[in-house]
DNA sequence: GGTCTGCAGCTTTTT
DNA sequence: GCTGCAGACC
């Protein structure tokens, strides 16, 4: 039995009105989850079976922190609901029934970096140059057209028709067909073709609308045409519908986000019931204050008033950095001394505009030895190894996918080079066959003696994978994979420290299968690679919490923490340059303020770089503008007490490899000592740049793991230490190298 | 025909 | 500070 007691009033009323439209205008930290988690819980308690109920997450650790606590709440049973993000629901939708339109069901799924693949070929087949139209600009036009849903011919009648613009539809044309040839899928398609599958198929969408009778739309003002569109086919006439969301918090605009979506639902579904959950759990009395009077500035919202119980708590501390080392260098002994007092790293995060500003950060956090995790992208499919060998899984998995096949077929180097694939591409296009045939018919195609019999050897290994991969088990024909390929070998022929660090990625993979196996007995190698296309790494929580988050802003929507760090507050990073001329960007940027600063429970620490590294160039940006419009009263500047304690650089890193102290924390209690206290040893020794590592210390390091420092050489910046892992030992240099500390 | 090396250009945010 | 591409070299 739930207790429904456990709830406000307000968030009691969004569980208990099951039937019809409902908004939920959930303010940030309004307990949001709970009343998601509740509701499902609740339904299935009222007697829905599981099965009926949809609900839809923007990211994968939305719906799997959903799914966990849907399961706290209703046991196994609760397992049947399906909880996803709106992509992987419309993948698991178009695996089922996309023959209906024309593709094939082993269809792949196109991450952007294979779209730009399609999309330069798509521009060379057409003589374009990318100066005239550059690959990213076509690709984002062409995103964006499909998130509104407009053809190519729409397109062009709502961008207006002339000669470049015709030239864009021609494209974007062009890069469908290439698409729908390689039976592949881009990200846009996912949401574009399920539409296209429900509104032409009446008794699949029926199927659809009479399974889900009881829909949840979790961040509903980021959803864009086609997945409002989407929302609206599935919820039918029954509009069983829940929508929760808060309009301060839209912060997807460019990626086609319409806010007008959450806006006008009372306008689209007039029976709609409309609750406000205004009471915030989350942060103190000043954080909470800061956030409403930065949002304050927004014109357009719906008026809402947050409140909390909570005391004022600590005032918001502001931190003046001469540069972004400096100002890296504070975050980082900050957190050092946040876990000193106490606070599980895990409760600790660093949210920025930008992914570029991770590596400065990265590093302080390196040096200081404080554990962190850096959340973004997805980057560890991405790496040129990985990736390759996934090409192999999805030309073996789709035949039809010649983007793939391209990427491996002399990949590792097998003499096959690009004038045969072009002499393979042609006969191929000729026959119209996919690429994969012309490889498979080597004799026929018009080839050199000597590029027929290395093609040849080449089919044989993709038939023999092509078996193997039918016998096997996804976690055992990658096993196969590797070893009949010779990748491995291939990198092992030369142990430079890089292929030895792709070796180890490699074996990551290997895991990861593994893992995926464990997880999905019945998964084959198919729904993996779905897996790979729709799951970031960013998704993979870290369960022990026992390092600091370094994140996105936009990663960090629906998270909390106890202590947030922002740095880069600065016109010009945030708010980005091309959104200080811009109103709407500008308010998307405040929204994204707003996000940040909610995101904290207990602290809040902002930060700005009197000079920065920024597009290869030192500029000094001024002050960030959201800083301003958080009331003085709120704010525990440095620069209103005291004067700053430069503390001149050690003569040692006059390079400036090293950060130097010296940007100005008053007001920050016990920053300057945080340089000391607790941590004198290794901080203030990070900070001047002497030796960060001892023989003996303990260390982790990102791909070899575990390990012991058994020599050093040098001093500060160019510190060279020498680890042994567990047998094999490596030099690395201490400033870059991907080691933390373990214990100190 | 294939591979290696040096130089230019580029960076918003994500499924 | 990394990737893609062009040109030189094998």
């Amino acid at each position: 039995m739930i207790d429904l007691s456990r709830l406000n009033p307000p968030q009691r009323a969004a569980v208990a009105c099951t039937e019809g439209p409902l908004l939920v205008l959930a303010g940030a930290g309004s307990g949001k989850t709970r009343v998601l988690t509740y509701r499902v819980a609740h339904l299935m308690e009222m007697g829905v079976p599981a099965w009926k109920i949809l609900a839809i997450t923007f990211t994968n650790k939305a719906a799997r922190e959903m799914a966990d606590r849907v399961r706290q709440l209703t046991g196994e049973a609760g397992d049947e609901a399906w909880i996803s993000t709106f992509h992987a629901c419309c993948a698991r939708i178009l695996r089922r029934d996309i023959e209906k339109l024309g593709y094939k069901r082993q269809f792949a799924i196109y991450d952007a970096d294979d779209s730009m693949t399609v999309i330069k070929s798509v521009l060379k087949a057409m003589n374009l140059s990318d100066k005239e139209y550059p690959p990213r600009a076509v690709r984002a036009a062409i995103s964006d057209a499909k998130n509104r849903m407009l053809s190519p011919k729409e397109w062009l009648l709502d961008a207006g028709d002339d000669a470049r613009n015709r030239k864009y539809s021609e494209v974007y044309a062009e890069y469908e067909k290439a698409l729908r040839g390689n039976n592949a899928l881009d990200f846009d398609d996912l949401l574009i073709r399920t539409l296209e599958l429900l509104s032409q198929n009446p008794p699949v969408l029926e199927y659809y609308q009479r399974r889900f009778e009881y829909i949840l739309v979790d961040e509903y003002q980021d959803t864009n045409a086609a997945q409002y569109e989407l929302v609206r086919l599935l919820a039918g006439t029954k509009h069983n519908l829940c929508v929760v969301g808060d309009d301060d918090q839209s912060i997807y605009g460019w990626r086609g986000a319409d806010i007008r979506n959450i806006l006008d639902f009372e306008k689209d579904f007039p029976e709609a019931k409309v609750v406000k959950l205004e009471q915030n759990y989350r942060s103190t009395g000043n954080i909470l204050d800061a956030a409403n009077q930065v949002i304050a500035h927004n014109r357009g919202r719906k008026e809402k008033a947050l409140w909390t119980e909570a005391g004022a708590g600590e005032r918001i501390a502001l931190y003046h950095a001469l540069d972004e080392r400096d100002e890296a260098a504070f975050v980082a002994q900050m957190a050092r001394k946040l876990m000193g007092q106490g606070e599980r790293p895990g409760e600790i995060a660093v949210l920025y505009r930008t992914n570029a500003q991770s590596r400065v950060l990265e590093e302080a956090f390196v040096r200081g030895g404080v554990p962190y995790r850096v959340y973004g992208g997805q980057k560890f499919y991405e790496r040129k190894e990985i990736k390759d060998l996934i090409c192999y899984m999805r030309a073996l998995v789709n035949p039809d996918d010649d983007v793939s096949l391209r990427r491996i077929v002399n990949e590792p180097r097998r003499g096959i080079g690009e004038a045969t694939i072009e002499q393979l591409a042609s006969y191929a296009a000729q026959n119209e066959l996919p690429l994969m045939s012309a490889v498979l018919d080597a004799d026929a195609a018009g080839l050199s003696s000597r590029a027929r019999k290395l093609v040849g050897e080449f089919g044989e290994l993709m038939v023999d994978l092509t078996d193997a991969m039918y016998e096997q088990r996804p976690g055992e024909f990658v096993r196969t994979l590797i070893d009949r390929t010779g990748y491995v070998r291939a990198l092992e022929a030369a142990r430079t420290p890089e292929n030895e660090s792709r070796i180890e990625n490699i074996k990551e993979l290997e895991g990861a299968v593994a893992e995926f196996e464990r997880l999905n007995p019945e998964g084959g190698l198919s729904d993996f690679l779905e897996n790979v296309a729709l799951v970031s790494d960013a998704d993979a929580v870290d369960e022990a919490g026992g390092s600091v988050t370094l994140m996105t802003l936009h990663s960090a929507k629906g998270l909390e923490f106890d202590c947030v760090f922002l740095p880069g507050m600065e016109d010009g990073v945030f708010p980005l340059s091309r959104a200080l001329y811009d109103d709407d960007q500008l308010e998307e940027e405040r929204r994204l303020a707003y996000v940040g600063i909610t995101r904290a429970k207990k602290r809040l620490f902002l930060s700005h770089a009197r000079t920065r590294m920024l597009y290869n160039a030192r500029s000094a940006n001024p002050l960030s503008r959201f800083v301003g419009e958080i009331p003085a009263r709120l704010i525990a500047d440095s620069s209103q007490r005291g004067e700053s304690r430069r503390v001149p650089p050690p003569s040692h890193a006059r390079t400036g490899a090293a950060p130097r102290a010296g940007g100005r924390a008053l007001g920050i209690e016990g920053v300057q000592k945080g340089y000391g206290g607790k941590f004198v040893g290794s901080q203030a020794r990070a900070l001047g740049g002497v030796a960060l590592f001892r023989n003996g210390d303990r260390v982790i390091h990102r791909a070899f793991g575990r390990g012991e420092v058994v020599g050093v050489e040098g001093e500060g910046a160019d510190q060279k230490v020498t680890v042994d892992f567990g047998g094999r030992t490596r030099t690395f240099s201490a400033s870059i190298a991907p080691i933390i500390k373990v214990e100190t």
